[in-house]
DNA sequence: AATGATTAGTCCAGCACATGGACTAATCAA
DNA sequence: TTGATTAGTCCATGTGCTGGACTAATCATT
C-alpha cells in the first residue's frame, strides 16, 4: 500500500500542471503555447498562464529557432509553416538556474555545474589524497570548492537551486524523512558518516535542501543525462575502483531500493565455494572484477598495484594480465545476466575504472550477454562503454538538482 | 524523465483527495472524519464531503466498533475518551465491492473472490489437464468458471468491479497502452497468446478493464496482502514448479520491470560453466532447483517423477533425494543473495512447490542469506514460508483487482 | 439536573484555478 | 484587399477546497 501522500488543494493542482507543461517544453525543446496545450491536455488559457509563470521564475524563455526536437520535418503538428497565425515558442532557459554537483573520492574533491539545458557551466577537480583525511576537514575543503564553484555561476547570471554530494561509499537512507548515513566508504575508511550534519556545517544553504548519494548512483545517472545512456532504455552502469558499485536506471529513474543500498552487484555469487570476501560470503563478483582483484590475479605481469600499470600490462600483451582480465569479464558479464534477467533491463554500461579496460573486457562480457537472457526475451541486451570521464559523479549529481528543478518548478517559485 | 502524466482539472484534484481518504481509512481500520481530516492534511468539511460519496459509493460505511487498527491503548489521538462529542467512525464497508481473481495452470483453473476488506468470499478449483489444450477451449471453461464466481458473488450482494488473471508463463505488456502478450507458457506449451482478446471473447465485461499477470508475481502479492508477507519490508517470492518464478514485492507494490518480465531468478548464474539450461546459458538456477531438476539429481530414490514421490523419499530420509534436495537450497541462496544484494531485499518467501520442501530446503538457504549480505547490512534477511495454498495465484489476482479500486476508488464512481 | 468545557460534524461565504467561448492578432492564399 | 486559418488573451462560469461560524453530543463539575 502506498505511504500517505499529499492533499492535493489548488495549488498542489498548479504545481502539477506547472511540472506537466514543463515538462513537455523540456522534452520537446521548442513549443508554442497551442502545441503545449495540445500534448498536455489543458486549454490554451491555462497554458498561457503556467507559461508566463514558468517564463517569470526564468524556467523557459522565448525561442525564435524553429529547432523542434522532434527532429526536422516535426511530423507532430504544423510546424510553422501554413496559414494561421505562426505561435510564439518558448523554450528551457538555461540563463537563470543551475545545480551543483560535487563528488568526493579517495584521490581528491570534483564539483560541476550544470544549467537546466544540462550542459556544463563550470568544472573543478582538486587533486589531493583523501584517503587519511578526516570528514570534517574534507567537508571545509568541500565548502571552500563549492563556494567558488557558486560565485562562478553567479559570474554567469546562474543561480544554483540546490547542490547533492556523491560518496564513495554505501549512503543508507534511514525513514522516510531523507536523512542519510554513509555507512562505510572503503576508500576514505569512513564509517557512520552523518554528511547532512557536515553540509549543513560547511557549506552554504541553498534553496532546495542538499541530497546525497552513491557515486556509482549517480555516475549512471550523469550517463542517462548526458552519456551513452540517454537513449538506452533500463540499463545497469557498472563501474569498478576498489569495489564494484552498479546504479539502476529504471524507467528513467535511478532505483534506489528501499534502503538506498540497490546495486550491489559486486556481492553477486560467480563461483560458488570461491574466494572468501569481505562481506562473509564466497566467490563474490568483487573478488574476480575489481581493479585489485585483477591486479592481484595478474600478478608479476603488472610493474606496481595500479590501474595504469595493469593498462601497460594488456597493451603488451602480457598473457596473465589478459587472463586475468578475461576472467573478470567472464564474470562481470555472469553476474550482469542475474541482473538482466531479475531486472528486466535493456543494457548494460560499463564506466569508472572499466572504461580504460573496455578493449578486453567488453569480449567476454558481450559473450554472456549474448548467451544468457536472450532467448527469454527478443534480443540480446546492448553493451555500451561510458564516454563521460572522471566527472561523471559530480556531474550526475548536479544533474540530480536539475531534474527535481524540472521536475518539480513550484520548489523555488 | 517522467512520461507525459494526465493533466488535474478539479476533478483530478477530487479523484486523488477520495483515494487519499480511503487510503487514510484503509490503513487506519476505522476512523472518525475529523481524525482522516488530521491524517490527510486535509479540512473537515472537505473529509466530510469525501466519506460522503465514499459512502454512497459504498467504499465505506458507519462503524461504531471502537476497532482501530492502531492497536489497543490507540496512542494515536483521543480514542474516544475524554470530553467532548464522540465522532462517527467510519470503515471499509466489504459489502458491495469485489475483485475476482483467476488462474491458468497445468492441473486446472482456480477462482478466487475477495471482498475490499480482504477476505474470501468464494473460491473454486476445476481440476483438469489443460496441458493439452487449446487456449481457446480453456478460455471458455474459464468464463463459465467466472460467471459461476459473479453469481455466486451477487448472491452475497457483492459486485466485481474487475477481474484478473494468473498465468503461468511469461507475461510481456509491450507499449503503454496495457495490452499483454503471453509470450511463453511451458507448463501449457502455449506461445504468443493474445490473453486480452480472450478475454474479451469468452469473459463478461466488468467495470474495470481485465489485467493479466504472471503467476508467480500474484501469488506474491496474495503473500503480501493476506500471506506472510504482511509483515516483512521488500521481499521476493520464489516458487518452483516446471521452472522456477519470482515476483518481487518493492515499496509494497509488485515490481514488474519495463517489460514486466522482471523476477527471472530462475536464470541467475548459480554455476559456472554448469547444466546448460533452455534459455541458451549455461549453470542456471533452473538447472539445480527446479522440481525437475531436483527429481533429476535424485535419481532413483524416487519411485515416479512427481512432487508427491520426491516428497515422500524426504520424508524416507534416502541419501540422494537429501542431497538433491540439499544443494538445491544451496543453489536458491545463492541466487537469493544475488537478489537480495541488487534489489535491497528485507526478506525472502518460499512458495509454490518449495512449500512441501521446505522442511529441508530451508536450512541451506537460511546459511546462505546468513552468510551472504548480512556483514553490509544490518540483519540477515528473514525467511518466511508461505501459508497459502494452490489458492495463492487466483487470491493475489482477486487482491490485485481490490487493491486498484481501493487506490482509485473513482474508477467506479 | 444544570452548566461549562470540549470535541465532532455541518453550513456557508470566499477563493483559487481550470474551462470554454468570444475576441483580437498575425500570418498565408487568392 | 479580403477571407481563411491558427495563436494567444480576456472574461464569465463552474468546481472543489478552505476557514470560520454554528449545531450536536458527550464528560466533568457544581
Amino acid at each position: 500500500m502506498a505511504q500517505a501522500s499529499e492533499p492535493v488543494r489548488h495549488t498542489g493542482m498548479r504545481e502539477h500542471n506547472l511540472s506537466l507543461v514543463l515538462g513537455a517544453i523540456v522534452r520537446h525543446g521548442s513549443v508554442t503555447r497551442a502545441r503545449a496545450a495540445e500534448l498536455t491536455g489543458l486549454t490554451k488559457t491555462t497554458v498561457s498562464g503556467l507559461v508566463a509563470a514558468l517564463t517569470e521564475a526564468g524556467f523557459v524563455a522565448p525561442a525564435d529557432a524553429r529547432a523542434d526536437a522532434d527532429g526536422p520535418g516535426a511530423r507532430g503538428e504544423r510546424s510553422g509553416r501554413g496559414p494561421g497565425r505562426p505561435g510564439a515558442p518558448v523554450a528551457v532557459s538555461g540563463a537563470r538556474h543551475a545545480g551543483l554537483g560535487l563528488a568526493v573520492d579517495a584521490d581528491g574533491l570534483s564539483a560541476f555545474v550544470l544549467d537546466l539545458h544540462g550542459t556544463a557551466r563550470a568544472h573543478e577537480v582538486v587533486v589531493r589524497d583523501n584517503r587519511t583525511r578526516a570528514p570534517d576537514a574534507v567537508a571545509a575543503e568541500l565548502g571552500d570548492l563549492a563556494r567558488r564553484m557558486l560565485d562562478r555561476a553567479g559570474a554567469q547570471g546562474l543561480t544554483a537551486a540546490g547542490l547533492a554530494l556523491a560518496l564513495p561509499g554505501l549512503v543508507d537512507r534511514r525513514g522516510g524523512d531523507g536523512r542519510t548515513v554513509l555507512r562505510f566508504a572503503p576508500n576514505l575508511g569512513w564509517r557512520n558518516v552523518a554528511p547532512d550534519a557536515l553540509l549543513a556545517a560547511h557549506l552554504p544553504p541553498l534553496r532546495l535542501p542538499p541530497e546525497t548519494g552513491n557515486e556509482a548512483n549517480f555516475a549512471a545517472l550523469a550517463e542517462r543525462w548526458s552519456g551513452v545512456g540517454a537513449g538506452l532504455g533500463d540499463y545497469i552502469h557498472v563501474s569498478a575502483e576498489v569495489g564494484i558499485g552498479a546504479g539502476l536506471i529504471i524507467g528513467g529513474e535511478l532505483f534506489r531500493g528501499t534502503h538506498g543500498l540497490a546495486g550491489e552487484l559486486g556481492h553477486c555469487l560467480v563461483e560458488p565455494d570461491g574466494a572468501l570476501c569481505g562481506c562473509g560470503s564466497r566467490g563474490c563478483l568483487e573478488q574476480y572484477a575489481s581493479i585489485d582483484a585483477m591486479l592481484r590475479a595478474a600478478g608479476s605481469d603488472v610493474a606496481e598495484p595500479t590501474a595504469a600499470a595493469l593498462l601497460a600490462a594488456l597493451t603488451a600483451g602480457r598473457p596473465t594480465a589478459l587472463a586475468a582480465v578475461e576472467r573478470a569479464g567472464r564474470a562481470v558479464g555472469a553476474a550482469l545476466v542475474s541482473a538482466i534477467n531479475l531486472l528486466d533491463l535493456d543494457a548494460v554500461v560499463l564506466g569508472g575504472g572499466y572504461v580504460p579496460l573496455a578493449p578486453w573486457l567488453s569480449g567476454p562480457v558481450r559473450d554472456a550477454l549474448a548467451r544468457g537472457p536472450g532467448r527469454l526475451r527478443g534480443t540480446a541486451p546492448h553493451l555500451a562503454v561510458s564516454t563521460l570521464g572522471r566527472y561523471a559523479p559530480a556531474r550526475g549529481a548536479a544533474g540530480s538538482v536539475v531534474r527535481r528543478l524540472l521536475a518539480d518548478p513550484a520548489l523555488v517559485i
